[in-house]
This record gives C-alpha cells, sequence and structure tokens, in this order.
DNA sequence: CACGATACGGAACATTGTTCCGTTTATCAA
DNA sequence: TTGATAAACGGAACAATGTTCCGTATCGTG
C-alpha cells in the first residue's frame, strides 16, 4: 500500500493549522472562530475546511496524543494500583486532569451539537472501554455498585468538569470525588 | 406610589411574547432564535429587546413561578421529612425534574455565557439559600459531610442534568442519586 | 520547462444576535 | 370628537461567525 504522498505545502499548511489551533485553543478555548485559527496559521478559511471537514476533526487531531495517553493509562494503572477502586478512581482522575486543562473542551463533548458529533463519537470509542475495563474489575470486586454502565459514569464526570476554572467557588475535582465515593453503595 | 400602567398594546405584546417563548422554549430549547419567538408572537424582534433587554430576562420571566415553587418547597420539606438528609435530597429531586424538563436550561445555566449572567445569578439568589439551609442541616446531624458548600452542590446536580433527555443511554437522575449518596461520606 | 492536478485565498452566502430609525398607535386633554 | 404627543412598533441594517465557491497560484512530474 503505497500512500500517497500529498503536497509540501499541503502539509506544512496542515502542520501549521494543528500549531495555530492549539495556540488558539489554550488561550481562548475550543470554540475560538476558525477566522482567527487561519488567521494566526496564515492561511485562508478555506484551507481549514480542506484539511478538517468540521471543527470535530480539528480538535480531535490536537487531542490525538492526549486521549491516546490516557487510554493506554487505564490497563497499566489497573495493574499498579492497590485495588480495582483505586485504578478507577486514579484513571477517573487523568481524564478529570485532561478535561479540566482544556477551555470548554468538556462543554463541547456534551453539547449535544451535531458539529461535534465526531469528537463525541472518537471520545466514546477510545474511552468508554478502557473505563469499562476498570469499572467492571471494581464491580467484581464488590468494591462499587454494579448498575452503572461506563458511558454513563464517563459522561457524568464529563459534566462535572464543565465551568472548571472560571469560578473558584467550583471545584470540579471535588464533585467528582464525591460522585466516585457515591459508586461505592449498592 | 400611583404604578405608571403601561400602554394597553405594550402589554399586550408582552403576554404575546411570554406566551409564544414558552411555546417555543419546550418546542426548541431555550436558545430558540429570537427571530421565531418574534413570529410566533406576531411582533417584530425590536420588540422583544424592548420587553426583555436581554434573552436572559425573557427566561427568567418564563419560568419564575416554576423557580419559585422549588424555592419554597424547601421548607416545607424541611418540616415534613422524615430526615434532614431525606428533605435535602427530595428537594434535589424537584430541582432536577425542573432542569430536566426545560431543554437546553441546565447548559444554558452554567455557560458562562455573559449573555445569561442574569438568569445566573437570579437562580443562585434564590434557590442556594434554600438549598443551604436544608444542607446546613443535614450536615448538623451529621447525616452529610460538612466541607460542601450549597452553591458547589448546586451547580453540580445542575451540570448532571446536561443533556438529560437528549439520549436515553444517559440518566441524569441516577447520577445526580449517586452524588447526593457520595455526600454521605466524611 | 511546461503542463495537469492539487491546493490556496478571499469573497460571497447563510444564520443569528443586536441596534437604529421612520412610522404607527394609544392616551388624554381640549 | 378630535388633534397633539409620547410610547411603542416593525423591519431594515449592522456585526459576528460558520460554510461554500471559484478564479488563481503552486507543486510535482515527464
Amino acid at each position: 500500500m503505497t500512500t500517497v504522498r500529498k503536497r509540501a505545502d499541503a502539509r506544512r499548511n496542515e502542520q501549521a493549522l494543528l500549531d495555530a489551533a492549539a495556540a488558539a485553543f489554550v488561550e481562548t478555548g475550543v470554540d475560538v472562530p476558525v477566522r482567527a485559527i487561519a488567521a494566526r496559521a496564515g492561511v485562508g478559511v478555506a484551507t481549514i475546511y480542506r484539511h478538517f471537514p468540521t471543527r470535530a476533526d480539528l480538535i480531535v487531531a490536537v487531542y490525538r496524543h492526549q486521549v491516546e495517553a490516557c487510554a493506554e493509562a487505564g490497563p497499566e494503572l489497573r495493574a499498579s494500583a492497590p485495588s480495582p477502586y483505586d485504578a478507577l478512581v486514579r484513571w477517573i482522575d487523568l481524564f478529570v486532569d485532561f478535561l479540566g486543562t482544556k477551555h470548554g473542551l468538556a462543554e463541547v463533548l456534551q453539547s449535544g451539537d451535531p458539529t461535534y458529533a465526531t469528537l463525541h463519537t472518537w471520545f466514546v470509542d477510545r474511552l468508554v472501554p478502557v473505563c469499562a475495563e476498570l469499572l467492571a474489575a471494581a464491580a467484581d470486586a464488590g468494591q462499587v455498585r454494579g448498575d452503572v454502565r461506563a458511558l454513563e459514569l464517563m459522561r457524568g464526570v464529563g459534566n462535572l468538569c464543565i465551568g472548571a476554572g472560571t469560578d473558584e467557588r467550583y471545584d470540579a475535582r471535588r464533585m467528582v470525588r464525591i460522585l466516585m465515593a457515591g459508586l461505592r453503595h449498592d
């Protein structure tokens, strides 16, 4: 399978867009206007759409590595943590860390806006199985109630992370800890 | 204090707008375009802004009675429930009922969008004290941990309600129950 | 070096919130 | 009843943003 090599300027622009988007996401949030990203990368708006048909594709590309790392940490924690429940809690911590530092990502993930359907699907496909594994192990060990599905838990945690960092009176991490504590009941 | 009586057409239009907005909120969500509300009420867009300077004011006007009822239920539950914790849980249930049936309201409440600042403030001012009362009673009775503030709890619950009703795999009410269960730990 | 395919840039279009202004209408006094 | 006046109105106009289109420029290859 000989990969068709893209033109040099196309590859250059794609990288410039990824860099510009990453910076803009940090500075303004994932809902930064496309024109701002384009200007920052020194390209026209159409170039964004050519490389990333939807905004979701761009977000996915920017955060691919970090989400991948989070997914891979699941099995590792399962092996190294003192108990299945600990493994689950620590993994959820990683997830919260990730979401908490991405201004507006949690919001957009749960928004239901069709623009972000790809993003939502990608998160679910990649992370829910990992969470399900940890959750099942904890349930099998009798450490958490058995009637909660991974998708539900992740969505709840994601929801709790909305607005994290915008109001010092709201501590998303603490709320997630309380939710995880509630999981222990039957 | 003689109240300056507004013109008859102004009063008529204000009521028509409230009715149209209520219907549109149910049908489309609280983020329905202003033009759609105006058309439904048979008025021009400027008439909306004349009566309700911001979208938040319109939402507040539409839901005023229901939020008021929720606020008033707090002391009643406190008196009638078998325990302070039960009172708290039941009151939170009412709150979830309210949010769950208002498409997009939970989203908008936590969005941080300055457009909805008035709405956010109104919710906080009216409901947080009620929640604080119930929470303090439960904490005094040793039924819940004492380090969670009412604002934080309500915000967490509000967040968990985001997306309720748009995905049958996510049961906001169950997640709220789990959060409330987590509150019992120290 | 020339040519075809690829990619580009920015104008143009669509949607939505918000404001402005010329026109209409309700109210009240004569 | 009628006319003056302040209140209220409607819709055009403006601004911001997402998305698409098309004429032009550039890359890669023979």
